[in-house]
DNA sequence: TGCATATGTGATTGTATAATCATATTAGTA
DNA sequence: TACTAATATGATTATACAATCACATATGCA
């Protein structure tokens, strides 16, 4: 594997991984609807709003989300339209694999 | 936020989590042309079998990979096609950030 | 049976991530 | 100016993840 290749593996891991937390999902799931402060966030999925600074902190950095002040306020909103089926996908496998478990716990 | 949803985002960022690796998006990418055995996977990744054995076992706990036992080999294959789209919005966010890096570095 | 090959896993170690508290910074307002 | 609110960040601690080595298990074959 070359160079160039394992460099794109790594920003599309990056980007990933800044996704791959509960927290972050629920704020990019929030986000969908518009943009919103980091208060409002922090209240809408219920956790710390340091905490919920942090987290926006790293999806800023890997370009996820994207920022606008508005007075005191930062108001954060998604960068990329297309992550957005990285979600439904990742929601819609979650499904499915809720239903195997299920099955399987029945038979 | 309810129990469910919040259940409903773990689920999705175990998902996410099981591919943000850069090894692991390697691996993934490598089973798009189909299925391979543990060692065809180390060798083309360029990593020990044992690490990529784990890498895999994880894939396989959130249901990206299944498996096949075929002779003394196991070969494993991509279980739900959905989830290249996640890794084509990924690669191409990737590309949208290098060239913004780029751009930023120029300015 | 004895041996080679393919894969998985326990133990260990270093590193990264997440949450929390206290505090700093910035902007609005009385 | 003094005060409040919104956000960000340093320090700390606990936990999770990744890589490696040694070893175990399982399959195929001479």
């Amino acid at each position: 594997m070359n160079d160039l290749r394992r460099k794109g593996y790594e920003m599309e891991a990056e980007i990933l991984q800044s996704l791959a937390h509960p927290i972050r999902l629920a704020i990019a799931d929030l986000l969908r609807r518009g943009e919103r402060c980091v208060q409002d966030i922090a209240e809408t999925v219920g956790a710390e709003r340091s905490n919920v600074s942090r987290h926006l902190a790293l999806m800023l950095k890997t370009g996820v989300v994207k920022t606008r002040k508005q007075g005191q306020m930062v108001m954060y909103s998604l960068r990329c339209a297309c992550l957005l089926d990285a979600l439904a996908c990742a929601s819609e496998a979650a499904r499915q694999r809720t239903q195997e478990d299920m099955a399987a716990l029945g038979a």
